[in-house]
DNA sequence: AGACGGGTTCCATACTATGGAACACAGGTC
DNA sequence: GACCTGTGTTCCATAGTATGGAACCCGTCT
């Protein structure tokens, strides 16, 4: 597989298992985890302190360095978190086939920030930057009932029958949502239109973003509950990439390998 | 220096070339620019993207990988772009010897980010998180003359009989902000306090922060001009180093080695 | 003092990285 | 079609670099 890169390999496992720990890790952790010799491992953890890759805090815990903070400083965060998100919506894409939305708040409204594509030909066409009434999809549901977008004033917008009505009516729902971990939509925004969608929270444990799926409701609505589940599940281990340590979900059944970019092979 | 470590530094040197690029470099612009044989790049290269650390784009040419889209997607921006600065900070900390701050705009509010302590005995205090009225701090005003802040309404609070006193005066103020590059305050928030501050421009080549420097007047006012050119010019260095292309301040005098953290010994 | 855990330095050795050359491939040019 | 030229990857014998065991250093606990 690799050739005459052994002493690279190392050093790159070394920087992701500090870039993707939860805690800094010592020394010692890294030379247990890596089953180095000390001296080598040393020499490494060294070698890419004098090259930024990688710091040393005051308890001599290693931590990501200024070459990280550079990189950071330097790209927009949303970015970041779409290339994060991605191999995870890309996985539920092959996995339900229906399209998958990623949104964060902005403002009092929900932002479509990235989107994987159905693989039927009847699915939701591409909403990225397209602005939809909060309270009539699954993703702007899951906003409001995390606290991740004001809730809205009383006359609501009812773009079809089964909308929501009032501000009274959302709330329960909302409790709906917080119960279940995920929320739906069914016809509310658009005749035939369904949704699901469940909470991404970010390092500080606060919902940011919320991870859905749409579709036509004879497909989505007799798998209504596996596909909420099978979100919650995903966007815990979304979140759980974004540092949250939120309880990741214990067992899912079907849980792939490859996906996360962890500790390389 | 270095020793048992070649590859890594090679390696090492690579990654960081692709992370403070401006455009993502071509294989052949890596190989110049580091002098390594073909095969040696090649192999090195492909053992970074083995890794995460880098990728290609459709053109070939490598950036950043994932790796640092994680940490980015799982640290907080401000941090990052905290500890871009405090080289920066620190060095005109020496130099000056004067308090340095950093801020950034908040809703209508300035911020204060970061700060070096003076290395006087009287010198403005830590201000960071501290709230004061934009107008009567050279932070603010860069702000407001930058467009990083919406102007104030007219009944301007005058926390000293300095205070710059109504948006009209204000607005002229601003002017010459803009011309000269940089702020000044005069005894405008406290008898006797004054400060120097520049803009901060972000890769999308708005300004977003603020860097100044404060102490007491009898020491900032008889060299306000040169401080000021100082401060131009590091806040051009800061805003190069968050990858804005504004054209960097020529050639300054005295101009430190090892702060800029790029492509290592 | 003595023992221990955590980390660095030393050094002979073995194995790994190295780079020149050959190769592969994709455009250009005639 | 034949022939370059530019880019990048693969091969392989060799040199030289990374390796890891052991010695060492240092702070802390008993």
């Amino acid at each position: 597989m690799s050739n005459g890169t052994q002493s690279i390999d190392r050093a790159a496992e070394l920087l992701s298992l500090v870039v993707h720990a939860d805690e800094p890790p010592a020394f010692s952790d890294l030379v247990d985890e890596t089953g180095l010799a000390r001296s080598t491992a040393s020499r490494v953890l060294n070698a890419l302190e004098r090259h930024h890759l990688l710091e040393r805090d005051n308890d001599g815990a290693f931590r990501p360095g200024p070459m990280f903070a550079a990189y950071a400083a330097r790209h927009d965060p949303i970015d970041a978190f779409v290339r994060t998100a991605k191999p995870v919506m890309a996985w539920l894409g092959e996995r339900t086939g229906e399209t998958v939305n990623l949104a964060v708040p902005h403002g009092s409204a929900v932002v479509q920030v990235a989107q994987v594509d159905s693989t039927y030909l009847l699915g939701a066409v591409n909403w990225v930057g397209v602005d939809v009434p909060p309270h009539c999809s699954a993703l702007g549901k899951v906003m409001y009932a995390h606290d991740a977008l004001p809730l809205p004033d009383d006359p609501l917008e009812r773009p079809t029958d089964r909308t929501v009505a009032d501000v009274a009516s959302l709330k329960r729902e909302l409790a709906r949502v917080r119960r279940l971990g995920y929320a739906e939509t069914n016809g509310e925004l658009e005749e035939g239109l369904a949704g699901v969608a469940a909470p991404v929270r970010f390092r500080d444990g606060q919902v940011r973003a919320a991870l859905g799926i749409s579709g036509p409701d004879f497909r989505l609505d007799e798998s209504a509950k596996d596909l909420g589940d099978l979100l919650v599940a995903e966007s815990a281990r979304l979140s759980h990439l974004l540092g949250s340590r939120q309880p990741q979900l214990s067992n899912q059944a079907t849980h792939q390998p490859g996906t996360t970019q962890a500790t390389s092979a």
